[in-house]
Formats: C-alpha cells, structure tokens, sequence
DNA sequence: TCATTTTATGTAATCGTTTACATGTAATCG
DNA sequence: CGATTACATGTAAACGATTACATAAAATGA
C-alpha cells in the first residue's frame, strides 16, 4: 500500500480540507475551544493529530506579533555558575513554551550591546543580562525598545534596569567581617577584570572598604586574572613572593581558589594554619577541596528560576518586572581558620 | 524639539515611503545589492539604518521558510563538558546568522522525542544531539521530517544519523590497557545509567571486555550512580569496603574521579600507591587535583565547532551531513601508577 | 407564527517580508 | 533611425496563521 508521498508539512487549510471545514474553525478548534461546536472541535483535532499538524511558528509569530522567544546575554556557558542559571532559566521558561537564545560575550562587556541588538531583531520578547546595564548606548537602547529585561548577578535597588541578584558587596564583605574576626591582618584578593563588570567592582570595593576601614594590611595587594585555575594558581605564587605575610586570600571565584589551593602545597603552606582561602561562588568541588573550601554560596539557579517566573509574568501575565534581592550564605568549611602567630 | 513619537518598529514600507521608492527596491538593497542603481542602494541603507530598520524575522522566515534557528538537545547544561560544546557550537553558529535554542532532557532518554519535536515544532532547520539515537519512535521521526541531524559524543561509523564524536570504546579500552600494563588486578568502575546512554555503555563494555580477556579480577565491579562529586565518594566507599583489593578505579567522568580522590584522603589510601584512579573528559580542574589526575580528554570545544560547521554546510551551502571520528587523548598524570604489590 | 436573539461557521483581511512578473526607460545594434 | 535588448524599478501575489465581520441556522419569545 501507498503511503503519502507528500512530503511537505500541513497547514491549517490541509486541515480543514481533509475534516470539511473551513481554516477558521480549524483555528478556533486550536484556540478558541468554547466557540466551536463540540463534536466538530474533536473531530478537527482528530484530523489534525493524524496529520501530525502543527502550527507555522512564523507565521503565527507574524499574526500575533509574538515571537515566544526570549535572550540571555552571559559573559560565557563555559562556566558552571552561569551555566547553572542557564539551565534553569531555560528549562522554567520552556516550562511556559517560551524558548531561550543564549548568547555569549567572552566577558568582553563592549559586545553586550550587539548581543541584545542581535537578539531584539532576533524578535527576542525580553532578554536576561548577567551583570548592570553600563553602557549608555545600550541604556538608550534598551529605553527605546523598552521590552522587559532583567539583570542578574547583581542587585541595584537603584538600577534603571530590574535586577534579580545579590548584593555582591555585602557578601564580599561579610566574608571578610569573617576573615577580620579570625584574627587576620594581612590580606590579598584575587579579583576578575573590572572592566565593564559591576561585580567584580563591587567585590574589590568590599574589600578595601572592609580592610582599609579595620587599618589592616592588603587594600592594594589585589590581583586580577583571567578566571581560570591556572591564573588563580599564578596569581597565589605572586602573592607568596611578593607578599609572604599574607595570612588571608580572597578569592572572587572558586576557580581562583581551586589554583591556590593546588598552588599553597607546591608552597609547602598549609590552609588554613599558614593561610585561609575563601571562595566564592560555592562550586559543586568547593566541598571536596582538601580542606573543603570555605566559600559564598550564590542562588544561581534560584536566580535563573526567579528570572525566568518574572519574565514570563512580565510577558504573559502583563505583570510589572520587580527587583528581588536574593541571598547568598558564607559557607565556612576548612579552608579559614585562626592565623598562626594569632594562637 | 519634539522627538517623533512612534513607538512601532519601523518596516518595509516605511522605509519605502521616507526613501521615496518602492518596497521592493528597499528590499532589493538589502538583499539583491547589484540589482538596484548604486546611488539609490546608499541612499535606502542610509535611510533604513537612520530609521532602526531591521527585518521582522517573522515574516522573514515566514516568506523564504527559512527561521535560522538550530536546536540542540542535551543533557543538561549543568556538566561543565556539554555547556562547553554548546558554547562553542552555539557562538560558531551564531557567526553565521544561526541562533541556536538548546532544550535539556535531564539525562531522562525517554525525553529527547518530545523536545526534539518541540524543536521542530519551533522551526528549527537543522539539530544536535547528543549520543546515538535510539528511540525508533525518535528515528522514524527524524527520517520523515528529514532535516540535517547530528549526533555527538559518541561515533558510530554504522549510525544511521551523522556523528560527530569520539570513540567511547576504544578510548576506554586504552584506559583499561594502560591500567593493565601497569600491572593492575582487581579493578572497578563507577558509571553513570546506561538508560538510553550509549557512551556509558560503550564504555563499560570496553571495561568489561579489556579485564575479561586479559583474565583480570573485577568484570562486575561497576557501580552505577548519578554524575555527581558526592556519588563518585559514595561509590568509592562502597568499592573499598565490598572489594578492598581493588587497585585501580576507573570513572566514567571526572565529576566522579573528584569524589573518588577526595573520598581516598578519608580512607587514608594513598594515590596511586593504594589505588590508581582514572576520570574521563579532562575537566579545567583534572590537571590541579591532588595528585594531578590521569584522565581522558574529550574534545569538547572542538566537537561543538565541527558540529556547528557541519550543520551550516548542510543548511547553508547544502552540503551533505558527514560524520567525523574525534580523537580523544589519554593524559597520564600523578594518579595513577604501578601497585604497590607489584613492586 | 414571525420577529429577534443566540450560536456556529465561513469569507476575507491582515501581519511584514520577498520576488515573479509587468513596465517604462536607456543603451545597443544593424 | 527604428527595433531590440538590457536595466532599473514598481505592482501585486505569495508565505500560513488569526480574527473581525458577515451570514446562515437554530433557539427564543411574544
């Protein structure tokens, strides 16, 4: 027996055709349930099923001016924490039919702008950015489109633009309220670039503030890397070589911390009796480091989570877009601990 | 100065109508560039580029059937070895006008049919997918829609959908034979479900089959478990207190190896004088653990770059889909070593 | 029973592009 | 110089859905 042959996919009118109705009654059966007559409403969606039809995404893009899609703008995917937010973000908002376009910057922040460009005449609904909206040229953007957007991984109560984060200010800094209380005097912070990244800044800030305000030593001794191992680990011996007094290092990401630890015992340091480490971030390893790293949990999938719910009232429910200030939680594991000549 | 007011995206005909030609013409510029008089073409650019023009994608893709959207269908996003293919696969495409829209299944197998359809559903023109497809429900739909599909991670020159991947087998089996002229006895294996997973079953056939022939003790010591750290140290645990004479442990991904290692501190076994342990995939932190990890590397970027190439060759330049066998590379690191009873 | 309202359905316009076809003008050729 | 060809542009028809409006049939009411 033949099977059909025709290869192309069916539209509404294959479907009214073959049930003997017209396109409207097709639609309607699809979309407006209570408006056709029963019997007929299952009778199309039978015909429909066994067509396997289903409707042209673009043209219905088209006639509803609804793309059903919405943009992320991360720094990159090759890193668990955004990564992590992803994931979640993607998979609540197809929860709701609604399906992401990540795009990635390198951390190069001069590129946000042609990413959001790149995904609004993608027909991008709204979009999700990881970091503050600095760029005036892509505020004026964003001002004039005016489609929702949301910011994570910081958290502005006065942002222009809704931020769902945390204050990564406050974490730095209760960490380092931590760090003082031990007994610590002499500090040193591993930090990413600050160029164009509202966080990194903010964390460095924490730190003079918090260092600068007890009188202690290290407001200056602040290395930025690349967010690698590798780095972290180089960036350790520098610290060990140019200032061994050290008794504290903070790192501004777990991947930091990762190469200090491996570093210190090429060092012959041992953590924490020679030197504390903190983390950030709370990556799954943090816990598995020798010694389990003490470190700043952040909510990233909570946020991804969170973004997405916001985002799909914004669109679906006519819902304001709020700020939300989310927690994060000093995880204190082996890697801190009194410094030596404090005992 | 009143700025104008009109909020809706400029199109076409706006731009027709400010350029003073017709809708084709302004079309033509864009698209057809030595169809239209050279001072004409600049004047319509220069106009559409003052007005914001750009397409409305949606009618685009309406008119030339063509949505520049690729999907991708992983297991998650949360497992540093698939975000970083997507990153790469996605930023590859995304230089050539391609967006890509990435669904995770959760590692649940049974899950890829449904977001595979949702994908097409969605317009997606071509997809990868990660392991062999072997849902013949999956199968028949992918032959009957008939867009470019291909798989990754794992290569089977047989396969009925183009793969772009590595060997899992072979790489495991070098594994196994790199253990064993070390001189191990008594091995395990700590895998991940072999539900619909090829690679781990690849893998722990190429475990069973290097330890059967060469008459060694552990065939059935596999222990499958979630791909998390915490699994890995459980399993660890459990091989220790079930097989003590185990000498060499091998994990299917470094995520266990980590927990492996952190687990042997506990019970005080010295790596590798006690126990050789080996990962899979070469994660950022393989090389930094403590001792160094012996591992696989995966090429993970560089499978996202081909995929996406590939996938353009079809689309774009109507190429035929071709597989591509990957080489994998075993890095021997500090982690393992000969047995202590062998000396 | 007939006028009026309700209900179910159909017809055709619309969304914003691209492009086949038509048309008018300029260039080319014998 | 008139016929033909090449060129630049315009008009209108698609692409496949949704839905305002029209219409026919059924239900309701006096």
């Amino acid at each position: 027996m033949m099977r059909r042959q025709n290869r192309a996919k069916a539209k509404v009118s294959d479907v009214a055709a073959k049930a003997g109705v017209s396109v409207a009654t097709v639609s309607r059966a699809f979309n407006l349930p209570d408006v056709v007559r029963h019997d007929v409403r299952l009778h199309v969606l039978d015909v429909a099923r066994k067509m396997g039809y289903s409707p042209n995404p673009a043209a219905k893009a088209l006639r509803l001016q609804k793309t059903h899609i919405v943009g992320a703008v991360i720094p990159t995917l090759d890193y668990a924490i955004f990564a992590r937010m992803i994931d979640s973000f993607q998979d609540t908002l197809a929860a709701s039919d609604y399906m992401t376009i990540v795009l990635t910057t390198g951390f190069d922040n001069t590129s946000v702008f042609d990413k959001v460009k790149l995904l609004v005449d993608r027909g991008a609904e709204a979009l999700l950015i990881v970091g503050a909206v600095e760029d005036p040229k892509l505020r004026k953007y964003l001002r004039e489109t005016s489609i929702p957007v949301v910011t994570t991984y910081s958290h502005q109560s006065n942002g222009i633009v809704p931020s769902i984060g945390f204050d990564n200010y406050a974490a730095t800094k209760s960490a380092l309220d931590y760090l003082i209380g031990l007994g610590h005097q002499n500090f040193a912070m591993i930090a990413g670039s600050t160029l164009g990244n509202d966080r990194q800044r903010a964390r460095i800030q924490a730190y003079r503030d918090a260092i600068g305000q007890a009188g202690l030593k290290g407001v200056d001794h602040i290395f930025t890397r690349p967010f690698t191992i590798g780095d972290g680990a180089e960036a350790m011996r520098e610290i060990h070589s140019l200032h061994p007094k050290t008794t504290a290092v903070v790192c501004n990401t777990d991947i930091f911390a990762f190469g200090v630890v491996s570093e210190c015992r090429k060092l012959k340091l041992q953590i924490p009796a020679d030197i504390s480490i903190m983390g950030f971030d709370d990556a799954e390893y943090a816990a598995f480091l020798n010694p389990p790293l003490t470190t700043i949990a952040v909510p990233a999938q909570d946020m991804g989570i969170r973004a997405a719910k916001a985002i799909y009232g914004a669109l679906a429910e006519n819902k304001k877009l709020n700020s939300e200030k989310l927690e994060t939680k000093l995880m204190v594991r082996l890697s801190t601990g009194r410094p030596k000549s404090f005992e």
